[in-house]
Order: structure tokens, then sequence, then C-alpha cells
RNA sequence: GGAAGCAUAGCUCAGCUGGUUCAGAGCAUCUGCCUUACAAGCAGAGGGUCCGCGGUUCGAACCCGUAUGCUUCCACCA
């Protein structure tokens, strides 16, 4: 068979994931094995591709390839979320290009349309995913609008308004004027804006011309203000007791109230009320019965309220009334000034808070038992340091604002009659049956009801995602749910826990009496190499798929892996890429090469000291199994990976493989040959999860396989012990071969230049058994044992070894000399502060046995090595 | 305004229970190599006041306090 140069990923990919898929491997019915799940975070049904996905999703994978590589029935759910605000921007963004007003369309037919374009461009990114490498069970692709799903949401919020949970009432919301919806809190995104304060001075209703002048950014509010408010000890102020102040521009008679929740010192301590669209307002009028006059349009325009500007936008107003302010003299002032100001997470319009009705959700009765189990760690977080945020929003959680005044989405199940009662039920039917049963009379003219025009939150639908996609509403002690949940880890960004995590936890407990996950892990932000977020305004976030292409998506999980520790941000940089990609090209040579010797193997029985490397080797892949259990365990997949890299980069093939390569041409014996394709298989086996495209390629052409033996499900062995004695002579044999070499460098030995190298030690065993290793790594044909000096001879000293390098070229002693001078000194100062701690009679008391120990044998070893080379030295 | 986190090599970051297995990795830099798997590579090397100050301790990158700078979350005084 001919091997290409190098890995080539493109055909690879594709083949493998359809191969993985046929055989079954994705899909997972409930057996006796433990199950390990993870529902994956439903992508918006809108969504594409990006790196916060690539990032998420390789995780993962990562957790599901290795769980089942560890003998769990793993099972990791994909699906969509119909994202109602974003997804219904969508369809009305593509009618307005095709020239369709939502306005003039009825729900059903924009429902139509909804519909056909979720079908046509919903499934864009689970497709993607599969070019990722994402072992997904793609039978279960479960969409938060399915038929079954949908009515799991309208169970949920009967079941929810029954307990008295649910209730619909009057109350501050923030208004997206844009979607022309409410929106819950955690929607509403604050950024630090650069605004103007203007000063506008009211007049008084007194017998002289009399003004008091208030200081505010939204100046178009003023027609909707009802009221000003000033501190009751502002001296200022204190004549103002029962006055009343005109409105400009309208004229509006209004009363100048006292409250101390004014700041004396802001502005000029006059504040303007308008209850109608501020929460501080708001609550102010119904302090003190102020009228509430409502000056905008649910479009964000000026409504007839308002008295003027009727139609026009509320920052086109804003301009407009300041000049018309200064025209009349009644605008004092204006200065810059930089407030928060919210915007819409969907739309990114400035949100306007507004009196309206909605739908509510009380959390006070969900909220103890999922704060409880996050705090005793019955769901553990990693990292922990987010259990504090969730505690503050839990302990502080408000009604959630549930309805949206949209189209897509799980439509609320409330009808009213003609005189406006409401009846909530799970069907139509229900309702009329309530409404028969109730009023009969009126029932019998009036037959109709109508059904309440809002959908619900989208998060009102996920948050019962773990246990819905197992089928909930149809039977809650079906055998999957009973199998598969709670589920095992959940992973996502820290971004959503109030959103979604917090929500999921409340919903499993009021609704399934256990918790929805194990764990949950969350991943860092990804950010560009400036340190910026990804987004797609400031364009700096590379197509993932052009990425897939261009290095395979072997790199790119590499490339998100190896630089995002457990709970910190990833900085994404493409050099990473080139090193996932340079990664995969090693692994396919050391594979090209290992493969080379089949063909050249033998029988034979001849001792070697390629047994020395071998044994080493094996216990090094012992070695970092046993560590990456502890890596994983605590999440840590970046430090995982890097010591898998280093394992096979370093170990492997700097080291392993040139000391066993047999010379050019020469035989290798079997046992070795066999032995070396085991140790490569268990190193593809550790990195499969990361990067399972180009191990499963090379896995199969290492060895014939049969039909079903992949890397995909190889089960892991379990490591009990690791023989540290043999790891310790390998590091004595790199140690050995480093410091020759950087002998022969100093003294500009070429590589070729051959060189006889002469060794003084005690432990003569141990260099016979690396003695042919050694030979060939430093180019020393010779090497021969001594007790004495050997003259003219570059000296070393290696632990307590001392060793001799007899060379063609002229040894410059006063390096040599200066080198182990050097080294004497660095020895002299460290045992100093050895023996000052030995000597130190608390030390030796408090210090624990284990600590006392290893600083005597320190100090053993640095005698014993000053005197080698104190010994070397004398003779130059 | 409240809270949390971070500061270690030129860059990005590890460093778990305080103890020369503690100052490390990758990238970048320098030197030498077209060595028969790999120049997308090999063999070496240099590089740090562990942010400043104080404290605890026999001993501090690590624990405590404090100053500075940065980041994030929550709140929203117009």
């Amino acid at each position: 068979m001919e091997l290409s140069k190098n890995f080539q990923h493109s055909g690879s990919e594709q083949k493998w994931y359809e191969h993985w898929n046929q055989r079954g491997y994705f899909r997972s019915v409930p057996d006796g094995r433990p199950p390990y799940t993870i529902v994956m975070p439903p992508p918006n049904v809108t969504g594409v591709l990006h790196m916060g996905h690539a990032l998420n999703n390789s995780v993962q994978d990562i957790l599901i390839r290795r769980a089942k590589m560890q003998g769990f029935n793993t099972n990791w759910v994909p699906g969509t979320d119909h994202a109602s605000i974003a997804t219904e921007a969508k369809v009305v963004q593509m009618l307005k290009e095709r020239g369709i007003d939502k306005k003039d369309l009825p729900r059903d037919e924009f429902l139509k349309y909804a519909w056909e374009w979720k079908e046509k461009y919903g499934g864009i990114i689970l497709q993607q995913l599969r070019k990722l490498g994402c072992s997904l069970d793609w039978d279960r692709t479960t969409f938060t609008m399915d038929e079954g799903y949908y009515a799991s949401v309208i169970r949920v919020f009967v079941e929810l308004y029954n307990k008295g949970c649910i209730y619909r009432g009057v109350k501050m919301i923030n208004w997206d004027p844009r979607a022309k919806t409410a929106l819950s809190d955690e929607e509403v995104i604050f950024k630090q804006t650069n605004s103007k304060l203007y000063y506008v001075r009211y007049r008084l209703d007194t017998k002289d011309e009399e003004y008091i002048t208030i200081a505010t950014v939204r100046p178009e509010t003023i027609l909707g203000d009802t009221a000003v408010c000033v501190h009751p000890d502002d001296a200022r102020y204190a004549h103002l007791k029962g006055a009343f102040a005109f409105i400009p521009l309208i004229n509006r008679r209004v009363p100048i109230i006292f409250d101390d929740y004014i700041d004396i010192e802001f502005g000029t301590g006059a504040l303007k009320v308008t209850p109608a669209h501020d929460i501080n307002d708001y609550n102010l009028g119904i302090k003190h019965n102020l009228p509430v006059i409502d000056t905008l349009n649910d479009d964000g325009t000026m409504s007839e309220a308002a008295q003027m500007y009727l139609g026009q936008d509320r920052f086109a107003v804003r301009k407009k009334i300041v000049e018309d302010l200064r025209v009349l003299g009644q605008l004092v002032k204006e200065e810059e000034y930089t407030n928060q100001v919210g915007f819409s997470e969907r739309t990114d319009a400035v949100i306007e808070p507004r009196l309206s009705m909605q739908w509510w959700c009380n959390m006070q009765k969900m909220a103890p038992p999922a704060l409880d189990a996050v705090l005793s760690d019955k769901v553990e977080f990693h990292p922990a340091k987010f259990k504090n945020l969730y505690r503050h929003w839990m302990e502080n959680i408000k009604d959630w604002c549930i309805s949206r005044q949209l189209w897509w989405g799980q439509r609320i199940p409330a009808w009213y009659d003609k005189e406006g009662t409401l009846y909530v039920a799970e069907t139509a039917d229900k309702a009329h049956e309530q409404y028969r049963t109730n009023k009969p009379t009126l029932a019998a003219t009036h037959p109709e009801l109508r059904q309440d025009e809002d959908v619900l939150d989208t998060w009102f639908s996920s948050w019962l995602w773990p246990m819905e996609v197992f089928d909930w509403n149809k039977d809650p002690n079906n055998k999957e749910l009973k199998y598969y949940y709670p589920t095992s880890t959940l992973v996502t960004a820290p971004e959503i826990i109030f959103f979604w995590v917090a929500r999921m936890i409340m919903a499993g407990y009021e609704f399934m009496g256990e918790k929805p996950f194990d764990k949950v892990y969350f991943t860092g932000i990804v950010r560009d190499k400036q340190g910026r977020k990804m987004s797609k305004s400031l364009g700096n976030s590379p197509d993932l798929l052009q990425l897939i292409d261009d290095f395979g998506a072997d790199a790119v999980r590499f490339s998100v892996m190896i630089s995002s520790p457990a709970g910190n941000d990833l900085l994404f940089d493409e050099s990473q890429l080139e090193q996932g990609r340079n990664f995969c090209n090693k692994l396919w040579n050391a594979m090209k090469l290992v493969k080379g010797w089949e063909a050249r193997c033998v029988d034979s029985t001849e001792e070697s000291n390629a047994i020395f490397a071998l044994e080493w080797m094996e216990q090094r892949v012992a070695k970092v199994s046993v560590e990456l259990e502890d890596l994983f365990k605590d999440f840590r997949l970046s430090e995982a990976l890097k010591t898998i890299y280093s394992l096979i980069w370093d170990d492997f093939c700097s080291w392993y493989l040139e000391w066993v390569k047999p010379a050019q041409d020469q035989p290798i014996p079997r046992l070795i040959w066999e032995r070396t394709v085991s140790i490569y298989e268990r190193l593809l086996q550790l990195l499969h999860p990361y990067m399972p495209f180009v191990t499963e390629e090379i896995y199969h052409i290492l060895r014939e396989r049969k039909e079903g033996a992949d890397l995909i499900v190889l089960q892991l062995p379990i490591y009990e012990k690791v023989d540290a004695a043999i790891l310790k002579d390998g590091a004595m044999l790199q140690e050995l071969i480093t410091t020759i070499r950087d002998t022969r460098n100093k003294n500009q030995l070429k590589p070729k230049d051959v060189i006889k190298l002469w060794i003084d030690t005690e432990n003569r065993t141990f260099y016979e058994s690396i003695r042919d290793i050694l030979s060939r790594q430093v180019n020393a044909p010779e090497i021969g044992f001594t007790k004495e000096a050997i003259h003219g001879a570059m000296s070393l000293v290696v632990q307590t070894d001392k060793l001799y390098i007899e060379a063609e070229v002229v040894v410059d002693s006063g390096l040599q000399k200066e080198q182990l001078q050097k080294e004497l000194d660095y020895l002299h100062g460290f045992l100093l502060s050895v023996e000052k701690k030995l000597g130190n009679e608390r030390f030796v008391q408090n210090a624990k046995p284990e600590v006392i120990d290893n600083e005597k044998k320190k100090h053993a070893d640095a005698v014993a090595k000053m005197k080698a080379i104190e010994e070397s030295l004398s003779l130059l």
C-alpha cells in the first residue's frame, strides 16, 4: 500500500463518520450497562456553526467518546430550539424580502411560512456538527416545537397555573419595540452608553413666574410626566409643598411631590416622574397615587396620549423635543453623560420599560430545592465558582415574565369568554367544557371563546429539555426516562446559567422530583487573539467549515481544546490550528515508520536493549493513563490533551521510536514490532476522543481489523500500578543522551562525527541494559567502562556518574572547566541551603518526616555529585 | 453601587496539599542539522524581581492583609 506523505483529512473524515454511523455506534438503547448521557444544548434553529459551538460540542464529544471506551452506554441527544424571537425575526425579514408584511397575514398563514422556513434552514447546524465528528444519536433528534414537546409545554403551563404559580398581571416590563414583545429581565443587556443629560425647566403654578429644573436623559418621556418629585429634606424646594408645575409644551398641571427616594446630589435634585415608562417612577406613582400616561405605541413611536409628535419614533422625537424646548427657552443646559442603557438580547433594540399585561410565573416554590441541590453538590458545578453566581440569583429570584407577543412558539393555553373570564386548559375543548360548566347561560348564547394571542418564552420550553427528549409527557415512568434521567453531564456556557441551567434544575425537581443532571461543566467564552469576544458584528469569528476544510476537523478540535483550560476563556489563534494539523502529520508519519518495519520482522529470541525501551514506554503509557483519570474527573480537558500530546510526540516519537528503530535495512524482532504496534494503538485510543478521525484511520492501517473492531469502541484497560523504577531509569537515559548531545554541540561536533564514550559508574547493570541505545543516540559506536579518568577527553557528570568523551577534535578545556565550575557553584549554593534547612532545629521538629528524608537524600546526592565534578575538574 | 475572578518567560497560559520531582508547557527567539517517518521536521540552547508593599511560617509563586491594573457578573440615580 502506498502511503501519502501527510495525513489527508478530507476523504478520511466523511468515510469514518459514515462508518461509525452505519455501525450504529452513535445509537443508544437502554441495556444492562450503566448509562452516560448528555443532552446537547439545543442550538437555535436559525443558527450556523460558530466557534462557541465548536468548543461546546467538542467537549461533549470528548466526554461521550471517552465514556464509550470506559464501558458506558453513551447517549448524546441532539436537537434544536425554536428560538421564538430570533426565528420570528428571520421569518418576518424573509417575508419582507418577498414583499409580504407580517401585519397582512393571518396567524396560521404566517406559521405556515415559519414552518417552511424551519424545514428549509433548520437543520443546517446539525449537519455541520457531523463535520466536526460529533457522535450524536441522530435518531433522537428533537425540536422544541415537535408535537409531543409542544404538548408537554402546554401541560406544564396548565399544571403550574393550577398550582397557582402562573398568573396574569399588569406590571412594568421590558418592551422590545423592534420585535414588539415583552422580554424577561434576563433578555435585556445593559451597555454603557454615551448619552446627554438634559436640564429642563418646568414653570410652576405660582403667581410669579417661577421654575423648577429637572434633569433627564429621555426628554421624549416628558409628555408622559405626571409629577415632579423632590426630596423632603431638600431646603431648595421646601417652599413647594402643595405646589404644581406645568409640563412643557403640553402644559399639563402636575403636582410637586416629596419622597426620600430622590438623590439630592443628582442633577438638580428634582426628578420628573413618568410612571408609564420607568420602573422607579412607576413605584413612585403607586405610592403617590399618580396617573399613568402611556405615551408610546408598541413599535416605539409616540402614541395619541403623548398629544404631540404622533407616530414619530422615540429617538427622532428626542431630538425634536430638545429643539422645541430650546426654542421655548425651557432647555437650561445639556451635558455629556454615560449611563447604562438596556438593549434587547435578540434584536439589539433599545428597551423601553413599559406597563403591560403579561403572564408571569412565580418561582418562589421552585427555587429552594434547586438552590439546595447546587449548594450541596447534588448537582456539581465545574468550575465551582459559578455556585456563588447561581446562589445570588436564586436567592433573589423574581417572577418570570413568560408571555411574548409573537406567533412562533407555544401558544398560551388560555381562553376568554365574552365577559373576559379566563379558562386555562390543555385544549380548546377542555376550556369550553369549563366554560359551559361555569357559565351555562352565557355559553348557550355565546359559545365561542377567544384564545390568548401570546406565545410562551422560548426558555419556558427549553427548561424541560432533559426530560422531554425522553418523552416525559407521554409517560413519566417510561423505560428510557428511567434509564437516562438524570443525565450525566451538562456542558454549556456560563452566559445561560440563569436562562437555562437554573430553570432546568427547577423544572427537574418540580416535575420529575429529581435533578436533571449530575454535573454541569461551564466552558469559557471564545475570544480572538486580541481577547475580544467573537461576534458577528466584529466579524472576528472565523468560518468554521472553511477551517475544517483547510486544516481538518481533528486539527480544529485540537486547536479549540488545547487552549481552553477548565472554565477559562479560550483565545483562539490560527497557530494552534497549525499545531493541530502538524500533530496529525506526526501521527501519520510515526505510523508510516512503524508500518514500514512490518516487512522486516523476524522471529528472533535475541535479547536486545529494545526490551528496555519497550518496558519503559509501556510504563509511560500506564502512568499517563492514571494521570488522565484525575484530569478528566476535574474536567481538565485541555491539560489532558497536552499530556497526551507530549506522551505521543516526546515520549513515543522522539524517544521510544528512536530507541527501538532498527539500523538501516536491518530486521526487527517480531516481538518488538508487535508490542510497538500495541503501544501505538493504546496511544491512539487515548487521543481518540479529541481527534477521532486521524486516530481511527491510523488504527485501521496499522493492522488488519476484523469487522466491528473499531477504535471508537475499543475498551480502555485499567492500569493499577506503575513501575516507578523503570521510569526513573528511562529518565536517566534521557538525561545521559541530552547531556552528551549538548556537550557535542558545544564542542562543535557534527552529528556525523563519531565519539568514544567512557563511563565511570557504580551501576553497570543499568548501562548494560541501555548500552546499544545510548551508543546509537549519541553516535558513540564504542562505549567502555572505566574507573580512571581519561586524559584529553571531554569530561561531564550525569547524576553521580562520570563520563568521558573522546573525539577527533581539539578539546577546549577552558570551556569544560567553565561548565563544570558553573555546575559546581550551583551545587554548592544548593548544598548550603539544604544544610541550613537541616541544621534548623525548628525545621527538623516541624517538617513532615518524608520532607526531611527528602532533604537528606538531596544532601547526599549533591555531595556525591560534587565529588564527581571535583574529580573531573582536577584533571583539567 | 454590590459581588466574583485574574496578574508567573516576548505572547498565551499550567503550577492541585506551602518544602529544588518548583519556577514549567506551547508558541515565538537563537545555534546546528536536507540523519534512510516527518523541514508542517530533528538535535540543542537562551529567556522570569512569580504585579508592588506588608504579614503568617523553620520555609511562600502558593496562605492572610493591602495598593495598583484588568476582566466578568448582578443592580440601574433620573
